[in-house]
This record gives structure tokens, sequence and C-alpha cells, in this order.
DNA sequence: AAGTGGTCTAGACCACCTT
DNA sequence: AGGTGGTCTAGACCACTTA
């Protein structure tokens, strides 16, 4: 996993890294926008090098983009990036779910089976802050089995990527009923442990997701281009003012 | 000073880290070294801060890991690290292929029969100093057509780790036959366009590969516990890597 | 308590604009 | 030239380890 939720720990950099990390995943500064020094060194207040190297590792995780003696800036996905990080996520769910048909245990498959029980009441009560979770959940277990952390890093980087263009969006109700319908056919196969039939759901699902991403992609695209001022009011100055406290370490 | 060809790079901290990555995998740096920033200080005659950049962004690129207040070490590749990183490696070897039978024109099935040619006449005519460009130069062409960054991305850095323990050793006789051999069913798959049969023959032959580096690595580290006369008494000591010093490059 | 070595601050320096 | 802003140096600071 790339980062413990622990903002509490360790060096100076590792927490601007995490926390600035946040920001970009939460939409506090979007894709293309540029990081500057001085405006980080002031909203974490904290000295310049522990910004630099913070993005030096967020770059790292493609996350951030530098270019020396230009500085940083959120990494800008165009939609070529998006369907090749797409296209390598829809490989890998297919590989793991070959896998867990394999050597997943009996134990695992009851776990998976308990939040795809779950998932469908949340649906059915329409309990909708349950769905991200619930589905992070199914998919989590499938990867954890694998026991392949090359796997998970990448899976992790491409969900981190992809929230960045996600937001705080959910699902529309048809693809939900799709996801629920496409995780039991899963199911079936892990029963069944039939190896070819549940890569190839695997990576069927995995496409729709991807479809749809694109999809908010560019509905996302098309906002931006069309509103100057954005509903969140993102444009401009950072803002600041919330600042967790960083200035822990310091005499 | 940094070394005599360093790439046009402009800022420092990228010409460290393009000459530690250099280093790392020529083996001047062995895995689990500690890589103290005084001594990289004076060995690249600069100051702290961008050796320690260079060290994070080394980290991103998965060579290097750090712990906050203990400082950077060369990764530490164990086993299991290894057989994921390769686990992943088949998976999208076979996906590259896949995509190939799909999608390659022929212009550059022809550059690839080209290589393959070359390759064997190499063979036939022993100069091992061309085996390493030839296969890579097949592969290569595959890689580039998928026209996929991030799966780039990862063959980049999977090369990176197995070149820090396979050093500068060559094929064995035996696998070079069966590499050729491979590297053919592969051609021939590719123009009769059949996707599944490219797959499969492109996974196992990264599998082989996959096979024959890890009996590398046992022979590796078996040579090392015998020359090293360990008792076992030792635990929870700093697991030098093999390789003992033999970098006298201090100036 | 002293030593080792990682981390951070302040400020100088310099590359790349813009006028 | 003057401005903006990234980069680097010097040295202080502090966490962790030894005795």
């Amino acid at each position: 996993m790339l980062s413990a939720n622990d903002p509490g720990t360790g060096a100076n950099y590792q927490r601007v890294r995490d926390v600035l990390r946040q920001d970009i995943i939460a939409g506090v500064f979007h894709p293309g926008e540029r990081l500057k020094i001085a405006a980080l060194t002031e909203r974490y207040d904290i000295g310049a090098n522990p910004i630099r190297e913070a993005l030096q590792q967020l770059q790292g995780e493609g996350l951030v983009e530098m270019v020396p003696n230009k500085g940083a800036m959120v990494r800008m996905l165009d939609e070529a990036m998006l369907r090749e990080t797409l296209e390598m996520r829809e490989v890998i769910e297919s590989f793991l779910a070959r896998k867990f048909a394999q050597t997943g245990s009996y134990k695992l498959l009851d776990e998976i089976k308990t939040i795809q029980t779950e998932f469908e009441q949340a649906v059915a009560e329409n309990r909708t802050e349950k769905y991200t979770p619930c589905n992070s959940a199914f998919h989590d277990v499938i990867m954890k089995a694998a026991g392949n952390r090359e796997a998970e890093a990448f899976l992790t980087r491409a969900s981190m990527l992809t929230r960045t263009i996600r937001g705080v969006i959910g699902y529309g109700h048809q693809r939900l009923r799709e996801i629920l319908a496409e995780h039991r056919a899963l199911i079936v196969a892990f029963e069944a442990r039939d190896v070819a039939l549940a890569g190839q759901i695997a990576e069927e699902h995995a496409r729709h997701a991807s479809t749809d991403l694109i999809a908010q992609y560019h509905a996302v695209m098309e906002a931006r281009s069309t509103t100057r001022q954005s509903s969140g009011g993102r444009r401009g100055a950072v803002p600041k003012g919330w600042s967790p406290d960083l200035s822990r370490n310091r005499s």
C-alpha cells in the first residue's frame, strides 16, 4: 500500500506528501494546475525543501509532473494516458481473477459473498454512501489474495489517478445494476473454479468501468471548458485556511 | 564530479539521479547497501539536497528504499518480490503479444522478422555481444507497437530491477536455443493473427525467462553464502546482499 | 553524554521569462 | 534590466544509537 493513512508520523516531507496527495485527489488542486513552491510553503507552513521532496515522491507516484527550472504541476490527464492506464487495469484485474479462481480459499470466497450481499442490500436500500466501500472491499479481497505487491501498487496508483478526474461523482443507476450482475457472475465462476471464465468476466467488468470513466472524463472536460467559474470556487489563488497542523516538529 | 557522459539534463538532482541509478544497476552499490548522504555528497561532489531529491525519485522507481530518520538503502530484493515482479511481467508480455497479433502492422512484423534473422545469425556465429541487443530489440518492437506507456514504464522498471541481480551474466546455450524457438513460434502466431496463441506463447516465453532468472538468483545467493562461511548465528543484522566490495572508486 | 547522520531553515544563486 | 520562481549551499537542528 502506498500510504498508511497516518499523517501524524514520520518526517515532515512525508506528511506534506500525504496531505498534498489528499488535496490533489480531493480536487483542491486540479489536473494541470501549477504547484508553486512559495504557495505550498505558505499553505503548509514549512520550508521549501520538504515541499520539494514531497513533490519528487508524488512525481514517482504519477500524480505530479516536474520540469527542471520550471516547477511542478498536477499531472495532466489526457485521454490517451487515461486509456492506457485503464487498459492496464483490465489486464491486471483479469489476471487477479484468474489467480483467485485457481488458488482462492473458500474462506475468502465466503468473504466475497458476504460483501456482495451487503452491497446488494445497500443498493436495495439506496444507501449510496456504502456503494464505494462495498465495491472497493469486493475487489480488495481478490487483489490481496493474489499476494502480488506490484499489482497492488499499480491498482492503487490507477485508482488515485482516476479519482482525480472522477471526483465525488457516484455511479449511475443503470451501471450499478450491471456492476452487481457482473460481481455475481464472477462469484459463480469462482465457485466453479473456472479460470478462463473468471478472467473473461473480470476483464469485461473492468472494460465497462473504463468506458464509464472515459465518458465521465469527457463530461468533466466539457463542463470545464464551458464554465469559467466552477462550482467549487477553485480558480485562482490557493485556498488556504484549513491547513492541518504540520508544524509539529519544529521548535 | 559527475560522470562525463551525463545527459544534458539541466538540474543537478536529475543528473545525480541518473548517475546514481547507473551506479546501482552496474553494481557499484549492491542490494541492501546503505546509501549515506555524506558519502554520496562526497562521491558526486554536491550538496545534500540534490542527493536527497534524487533518492526520493529513485524510491519512486523502486530502486531505493527510504526510512524516515534512518536513511536510504539500495532496495533489497528477496525472492518473493522477484517472483511478483516476474509474474506481472508475464501478464504484461502476454497482453502485448495479443495486442500485436490484433493490431500490429505488417511493416512492424517485417521489422521483427529482420531482427530475428539477425539474432539467429549472431547465435550461429557465437557473437555473444549481440545477444542482449537483439533480444531487447525484438521485444521492444512489440512493446512500442502497443502504445501503452504504463506497460512500457513497468517493463523498464522490471528490467532495471532484474539487472541488479542478473549483473552481466549471459544466457546458457540451451536457453538460447529455446529463446530462438519461442521467438519463431511467436512470429508464426503473429502472421496467422492468432491472438490467443500469441498471448499463450508470449506468456510461456516470459515464464521460462522467470524460471531462468529465479534459478540464477538462487545460484548467486548460494555462491555468496558458501563463500561467506556464516554459521547462521546472526539474525536481524543488516541483511547484506551478496557481492563484497569490489568498488574502489573513491577519489 | 557524545556521536552519527538524517532533516530543515534561511538565504544566496541562477535560469528563464517579460519589459 | 528587472522580476519571478526554481535550485543549491551552509549550517543549525533533532532523532536515534552507543556508552
